[in-house]
DNA sequence: CATGGCTGCCC
DNA sequence: ATTCTGC
DNA sequence: GCAGAATGGGCAGCCATG
């Protein structure tokens, strides 16, 4: 498949903001994508790689700026200059690559297939790193022949794919939707939004969907792949939350940590971010206490990993975590410096995916599992409750012990991956609020 | 060998 | 993470 | 109210430079 059948496909997202229409242009792309299907959805969600896969160019908007000067042999200046003046290095792309004229004549078009293969070429040299440094020169060589061979308008595509920032207004709503009509007639939507939880890689969701629905749901839950996780909706009052949530709530406190998705699979630990990364290397203290105090071997937990000062056992911001979230030297050193608890406070595997169950029941399953151990792990401070003025005494302890607030959750819920519905609920306060649980704590 | 630019990813 | 926008 | 895009602060790692 040519590659300008997405170039014409993104021209005409490009040119209405209408949901509707975006999602027809897309199905038909779809349906005529026949064997490349895969490539040509993960295209359309801006980026050749699935949000799963470790895989990245390594190449941003200054770099490709010098991609786009390499190709077309104007000057950095230059592309910088169009860069501003069109507010999009797409546009400055398509440009630049219209001023060389002359001969592509020959050249032949480029394919979907050789834009995934080079990219994917790219990513392999990127993620080579470790000992042989990458050639950044060659690095950039190699996508400024892409954006050489194209036409204008491919180039500008192509461009905003290399950094990844497709900007049409197609998320993974709209991507699921398209699916949905090219191949179920609009119908199954549900199911291929699981899917898609699921595997977090709408290239197979997408074969998928092309062999019938019971290939969508065949993608199934499983251990080591870590889905996206279920995130909270802001309220600004306790009332605000119990109408969310309903009454009781459970209802517990919000620390300055990190997110982090926890997979045992048969005694093994794997420590997910909620972008989907593996930092387990970076948390050895992490997979521990987890092999120390969780009671199975086959279990997904949903956490917040906290850090805490060595000296007196309190809190500590999350800015010094984070140094060691990208830590891939002095590790040993750092987990001495900046210990870790982890905070569980769900439980979406146990033995088999229990994300369908209500909260309640999840939570009772996970406190079953979990053996309490200062500064290794702990459930989240937490209580059940439908008095506003027990939420707020938790509220007010929460702030006080220089945590962030509170959560509210809906005890009949299930575990919905990356959805922010209003099954779970965050209570921050404002600043004036803040202030004045700080100085209450005094 | 130190520094600064760049990138990606936590919040 | 928050904030803004068009639907 | 929602999804998608745009934006911010701060961190480590990596590479090119001098």
């Amino acid at each position: 498949m040519k590659f300008s059948k997405i170039t014409e496909a993104f021209e005409k997202l490009d040119q209405t903001q209408k949901t509707l229409e975006k999602t027809d242009i897309l199905a038909e792309l779809f349906e005529e994508s026949g064997e490349q299907l895969p490539q040509v959805v993960l295209m359309c969600t801006g980026t050749p790689f699935p949000a799963w896969k470790d895989m990245d160019l390594g190449v941003s908007s200054k770099t490709l700026v010098k991609i786009i000067s390499k190709a077309t042999g104007r000057s950095e200046k230059e592309v910088e200059k169009e860069w501003k003046e069109q507010g999009d290095l797409g546009l400055a792309a398509q440009t630049m690559v219209e001023k060389k004229t002359q001969q592509r004549l020959m050249s032949q078009e480029i394919t979907v297939q050789k834009a995934f293969e080079r990219m994917q070429k790219v990513a392999e040299m990127e993620s080579e790193g470790l000992n042989s440094s990458v050639n950044q020169d060659k690095k950039q060589k190699e996508l400024a022949d892409l954006i050489s061979s194209s036409e204008p308008r491919e180039a500008k595509y192509l461009a905003r794919i290399i950094i990844n920032n497709l900007r049409l207004g197609v998320g993974e709503g709209t991507i699921r939707d398209a699916l949905s009509e090219a191949f179920f007639d609009g119908k199954h939507t549900g199911d291929i939004q699981k899917a898609y939880d699921f595997s977090n890689d709408f290239a197979e969701v997408a074969k998928a969907s092309r062999e019938g629905l019971e290939q969508v749901n065949s993608l199934e839950l499983e251990l080591y792949r870590p889905v996206k996780s279920m995130l909270a909706k802001n309220v600004d009052t306790i009332e605000e939350g119990f109408e969310e949530v309903g009454e009781p709530a459970s209802i517990n406190y919000k620390y300055d940590g990190m997110r982090a998705q926890i997979h045992v699979k048969e005694g093994q630990v794997k420590v997910f971010t909620r972008r989907l990364d593996d930092v387990t290397e970076q948390f050895p203290d992490v997979v521990e206490a987890v092999e120390e105090n969780i009671e199975s071997d086959n279990c997904i937990l949903d956490t917040e990993i906290v850090g805490y000062d060595p000296e007196d056992g309190g809190m500590i911001p999350f800015q010094r975590l984070s140094k060691r979230i990208k830590r891939k030297y002095e590790i040993q050193k750092l987990k001495e410096e900046i210990p870790v608890e982890v905070r569980p406070f769900d439980l979406i595997y146990l033995e088999e995916p229990i994300l369908q169950r209500p909260y309640r029941d999840r939570w009772e399953k996970l406190a079953s599992v979990v053996n309490e151990q200062e500064e290794e792990m702990k459930l989240v401070d937490n209580d059940i409750t439908s008095e506003a003025e027990r939420v707020q005494e938790m509220q007010q302890a929460s702030l006080s012990d220089g945590h962030e607030g509170i959560m509210m959750k809906n005890l009949q819920a299930e575990y919905k991956p990356g959805n922010r519905v209003g099954y779970m609920v965050k209570l921050k306060p404002v600043m004036e609020t803040l202030d004045l649980a700080i100085v209450g704590a005094k």
